[in-house]
Formats: structure tokens, C-alpha cells, sequence
DNA sequence: AACTCCGTCAACCGCAGGTGC
DNA sequence: CGCACCTGCGGTTGACGGAGT
């Protein structure tokens, strides 16, 4: 007896997702919030397996992720993190909050295990006299692993902290769980400038295009399918699609309002700057609806901070010959 | 122009862990 | 404790598009 499927086969969709089935979805999530993902396809009408749903959401749909174009830094941070945690996906995700396990996967198996083998390549031929920076690499990951189990027992700590009755919690925000997905206008402290909220919208307004141009002919589908439809066409129509692909603007019904403000007023976010790379936690959509999504929010933005911080300070200072104990004592002022 | 090869990435699959009863 | 259910994770697959022949 082998182990029952997740999901009934028959009559579950597979393949890719069509731009409808992405609205249903995001407008359904928007309505009850993520999770549940049982109740999903039963409740959407959406003739996939709840898995799938999930999937879709946590890699291509939710807020706040960033797709494609990674930055030295987190091609750096990647390689660290990989080779300090392994194929541990979702982890080395954490550190990274715009980026997906997926996406990290992928990037890693598509671009990364190359480059490195073409650099490994390229260093053994020169292997002799680099003995030295390769014993110093060693020490340097060693470093840098003792600094993050510390740094990790200090982010606890921190956790612990903030948690503590007694005091404020910055981490908690003051969002209701029955809010779902209407996301507290409390922007995190430290960022009240700019948001990079950028892929779901982008993902989104991308997917509108496409549905747009090619409306469903008739909306045959279910009424539960068509109440969500309806209240999703509701708030994106009359948009002009302003990602950035360049406007396709499909939904040229120009009320003057960008999709992006849709998107704001869907998601709660003011700003979205899809170009802001940076890596620093300066906001983190899971830090103020999403924290109970797919990636744990149990990394402090200060912790992150350190993270980043030792990525960068790790090369330098092996240049340098820093103590990294110095680095540490910084850090701990952190917390 | 037609075909093949190759890289990329979204999505699937199966297992493991957590939780509630 | 055992079971069922749900979710998360990592490995793998397959569709697709572009480059090369």
C-alpha cells in the first residue's frame, strides 16, 4: 500500500498557472488571508491540489518577493550561506526575505554551481601558491560560523526580549490575525521611506496583462469562482498596468490610478520601489502581515543586519586582518 | 527555415515534521 | 501512543525560449 496522494488526481490541474487562476487565488487570499490551504481549491473553485496553491502563493504570488536579477551581495550571501548550511533552502531563504527557496534553489543549481566550479576550476591551477589563501578562507569560514552560532544564541535573545511581557515587542505588530490580508498601516519603524515591496505587484500586473488582453469569454466558471473574480476585477479595474515591463496597459480603462496604488491599497504598502535591492531588512512584508507565512520570521532585522553585515565585513577584514572579535563586540551592541 | 541543443525556472513529487484528536 | 491531517522542505522534472548548427 503506497501512500495515498495528497490530492485526488483526477480532475486536479496540473501545469503551469494561468493568469485567472492567479487572480482567484490572490483574491481569495486577500479575502481569508494565507493558510487553511486544504479549504482553498474547494473554496476558489480552482481545480488544483492545495499544495499547488500554496506553492503558487509562497513562491510567485506573495508580496514581497523579489524575482530574478540577483545582486553580488546576495550571490554572495548565497555562496556563504551554502556553504555554511548546505542545500538547507528555506534557511538560507531567511537570511534573504525578498528571495524564495525556490528561486535560491534554482539560482543555485542554474548559475552558482557553475560559476564556482569554473572558479574552483580556475584555482587549482594556481593551487600552488595559493595554499596561504585558501588555509586563510578556511579560518575565514570558521570565523564567520562561530560568529553566527553566537550571534544566533544573541538574536534569541533578543527574541526573548522583545517578547517579554514587560516590554514592548518590536517585532509583534499590532495586526489581528482576523485582519488577514489588510496589512496594518504601521510601517515598521525603521522604515518610513521606502518599501521594497516589489514582486507581487510586479507579478501580478504582469499576470493582468495577460488576462486582460484575453479575458475569460464568458465567466462560466462556478459562483463562488465569479465572487472572487468580481471582487478582484473590482479593485484592479480601471488600472493602467505600469509594471515594469513598460506598460503594456492593458486595462486601459485610465482612471489615472496606477496599478501600483491598487496594489498599495490592496496590500497596505506605500511605496514600491521594485528597484530597491538592497539587501537590508529595512522592511520585510512578513514582518507586518506575513510573518506567519512560509518564511519564519524569527530573524530580528537586527540579526539580519549582522548577517549582512559579516558577508560584507568578512572579505575585508580577512584583508585586512581584523579581528573579527572587534566585529563582535559591535554586534553585541545591537542587542 | 528547420532542427537540435542547452539553460532557465515554474511546478510537481514524495518525504518529514508538527499538531490535534 | 497512534493516527490523520496539514504544511514545509528539498530534489527533480518538464515546458519553454534562445542560441547554435
Amino acid at each position: 500500500m503506497g501512500r495515498p496522494p495528497c490530492c485526488d488526481k483526477e480532475g486536479v490541474k496540473k501545469g503551469p498557472w494561468t493568469p485567472e487562476e492567479d487572480i482567484i487565488l490572490v483574491s481569495y487570499i486577500q479575502e481569508h488571508g494565507p493558510g487553511n490551504w486544504r479549504a482553498v481549491p474547494t473554496n476558489t473553485g480552482l481545480h488544483r491540489c492545495s499544495k499547488s496553491c500554496r506553492l503558487r502563493w509562497t513562491n510567485y504570488l506573495r508580496p514581497g518577493i523579489k524575482r530574478g536579477n540577483f545582486t553580488d551581495h546576495e550571490e554572495k550571501m548565497i555562496i556563504h550561506l551554502q556553504a555554511l548550511l548546505g542545500n538547507r533552502w528555506a534557511a538560507i531563504a531567511s537570511y534573504l526575505p525578498q528571495r524564495t527557496d525556490n528561486d535560491i534553489k534554482n539560482y543555485w543549481n542554474t548559475h552558482l554551481k557553475k560559476k564556482l566550479n569554473k572558479l574552483q576550476a580556475g584555482t587549482e591551477g594556481h593551487s600552488k601558491d595559493q595554499g596561504s589563501s585558501t588555509r586563510s578562507q578556511a579560518i575565514s569560514r570558521g570565523q564567520w560560523e562561530r560568529r553566527l552560532q553566537t550571534d544566533i544564541h544573541m538574536a534569541r535573545q533578543a527574541l526573548r526580549d522583545a517578547l517579554s511581557p514587560e516590554k514592548p515587542s518590536i517585532l509583534s505588530s499590532d495586526l489581528k490575525p482576523a485582519d488577514g490580508f489588510l496589512i496594518s498601516t504601521t510601517k515598521p519603524a525603521q522604515d518610513q521611506s521606502t518599501t521594497t515591496y516589489a514582486s507581487s505587484t510586479e507579478n501580478i500586473s504582469r499576470l493582468l496583462k495577460g488576462w486582460m488582453k484575453n479575458p475569460p469569454k464568458s465567466s462560466s466558471a462556478k459562483t463562488n469562482l465569479a465572487k472572487t473574480q468580481h471582487s478582484f476585477t473590482n479593485m484592479v479595474s480601471g488600472f493602467d498596468c505600469t509594471s515594469s515591463e513598460g506598460a503594456t496597459s492593458a486595462a486601459n480603462t485610465t482612471s489615472g490610478v496606477e496599478l501600483s496604488d491598487a496594489f498599495e491599497s490592496l496590500f497596505g504598502f506605500e511605496s514600491l520601489d521594485s528597484s530597491n535591492s538592497d539587501l537590508s531588512p529595512s522592511m520585510s512584508p512578513e514582518a507586518s502581515l506575513f510573518q506567519d507565512e512560509s518564511k519564519p520570521n524569527l530573524i530580528s532585522d537586527h540579526f539580519l543586519s549582522l548577517i549582512d553585515k559579516w558577508i560584507f565585513d568578512e572579505d575585508a577584514a580577512a584583508i585586512q586582518g581584523k579581528d573579527m572579535m572587534t566585529l563582535d563586540h559591535e554586534n553585541a551592541n545591537f542587542f
